[in-house]
DNA sequence: CGGAATCCCATAAGATACTG
DNA sequence: CAGTATCTTATGGGATTCCG
């Protein structure tokens, strides 16, 4: 695996990012921060992931208890997710993360322009 | 801001993420959050990762405008790299969610024991 | 020393088709 | 509707080599 040896505090990042740190998984959990209960294909109109990736995530972020999963039986089927206790905490840290995100694309894009245009000539 | 209708502001933090948010640019900011300023042997030497990654990390982070360089055509040369001040405020959201994974990773472990237990026959 | 350039491989992830 | 299975392509990332 990853030599952390150097920074003590990466091992422990590393192991968070590599569970949760994926991009779908973040934009999962704020999507169900947000509206509370989405079924399945809501969180894919949403989000615009594929049918494929939105099934791994969720059955990982389910694994992993930070997603509730409730079954219909009915016909057609009827999926609910929901955050636990524990994604709804999880949800703070990953706003920050979120607002951020948005407080700062406007500047890296300045940034990039910036230095693209420094690299040309 | 998060809260709006659909998730029209998930196709911008994925934006962001998918530019800041791999594994190896976290990791490279924490190391210089914690550090200050590190050589480029330095950093390949901290996080155990290759050089070509390294390289293509660091050029990215400042042509995103989170990491400066410095470059001293001494011979050998010498280069070191320090934060920005957008690479400064970027620590924040990554060292919330560093503490979060600090006080939830056991009940990850947990979770995904029962998850794995209830499963398996 | 600090890269750049190749090569190569493992995995991620989209598209598609099928099913209960 | 909510998945699963399969195929294929795109990307990430290590190892190696070479250069100012």
């Amino acid at each position: 695996m990853l030599d952390t040896a150097g920074c003590p505090d990466c091992k422990r990042i590393n192991d968070v990012l590599s569970r949760v740190g994926d991009r779908w998984s973040v934009l999962v959990v704020i999507s169900l921060a947000r509206d509370g209960t989405l079924r399945f294909n809501e969180l894919k109109k949403n989000l615009g992931i594929s049918q494929r990736m939105l099934s791994l995530t969720l059955k990982e972020l389910e694994r992993d208890g930070l997603v509730h999963r409730t079954y219909h039986p009915t016909i057609p089927p009827k999926v609910e997710y929901t955050l636990t206790e524990m994604g709804q905490s999880f949800r703070e840290p990953v706003s920050a993360l979120g607002y951020w995100a948005l407080e700062n694309l406007t500047k890296i894009d300045a940034a990039r322009q910036a230095y693209d245009k420094s690299v040309a000539k």
